[in-house]
DNA sequence: AAATCATATATAGTATGCAATGTATTTATT
DNA sequence: AATAAATACATTGCATACTATATATGATTT
């Protein structure tokens, strides 16, 4: 089996697009005390709501343990603040700071310039078929991952 | 500024299918004792190449502490060889061990099966416009990266 | 040849991610 | 109600990735 380059490969290119998204969008949010991996979940909590870890995994699409550690980390940082669940006493509700009310305003605007920066590129009609050949190719993997 | 899908998101899709693609490779991998970081290492030096932490760098687009504990990773596991660099005494050339070898077989025969069914959901022509899409995004984020 | 600059790698520190497993609480079954 | 099963979360261990910085060697300049 001869080897291949690496353009050719799925798995390599979006490994390489979404390192290269991650470092671009750490390194800009860096000077907020904001990394990539706060987004989902200020994206969920920046209305206002009280969420529980089992919500924000299923939001954000990551395992339990990293959300756990995640959450850990924004809660250490001023972020987020842990709420025991008056209905489930195994969980606890997590909300935005007014800290993370505020930073969430930058991160927001960050992160939607970056995303418009790297789709400069492609044509309105192509910026769809990219959002939507990830959904079809995530869904793929997902029955591979069951 | 209102919160968004994330489906509308190219940075959180493109991060989400990567993250599945990793998954999904690593747990077929991790019977034979690999994993998807090795995936662009082995398919470099399976041709029996020696190179360079240097070259493997360039070639597997990390930086290069990360392929540094990565190869340190593949050493200690008995993947990879060192041998000191005869023209340049800062440098060591790399390349597969017999058991390297043999594992390769395994991990390109997965690899590509993956990719394979990963992409099950698009025409031969939109897997062709999912890569080239991929590379034109790619290409962009990297000149913001500079 | 000595001093300077550049290059290749190493190391420390931290974040993000996963799997595996343990614990407390809740829900369902008998 | 007691027991069993399911659920929510915590914890441990490890891999992969980044930034920042240090060290050794090589190349260039003076």
């Amino acid at each position: 089996m001869r080897a291949f380059r690496r353009t050719d490969s799925a798995g390599y290119m979006t490994n390489w697009v979404a390192r290269l998204f991650a470092k671009v969008v750490d390194r800009q949010l860096k000077p907020h005390g904001l990394s990539s991996a706060h987004l989902p979940v200020m994206n969920a909590l920046g209305d206002g709501s009280a969420l529980s870890q089992k919500a924000l995994v299923e939001i954000a699409a990551v395992e339990q343990p990293t959300m756990a550690a995640t959450l850990a980390r924004m809660e250490r940082d001023n972020l987020v603040i842990r709420a025991p669940d008056p209905n489930d006493k195994r969980s606890s509700l997590f909300s935005l700071t007014e800290h993370g009310l505020e930073k969430f305003q930058n991160a927001q605007r960050v992160f939607l310039d970056i995303n418009a920066q790297a789709l400069i590129g492609l044509t309105e009609t192509e910026k769809k078929q990219y959002l939507e050949m990830l959904l079809r190719v995530g869904k793929s993997l997902e029955k591979l991952a069951d």
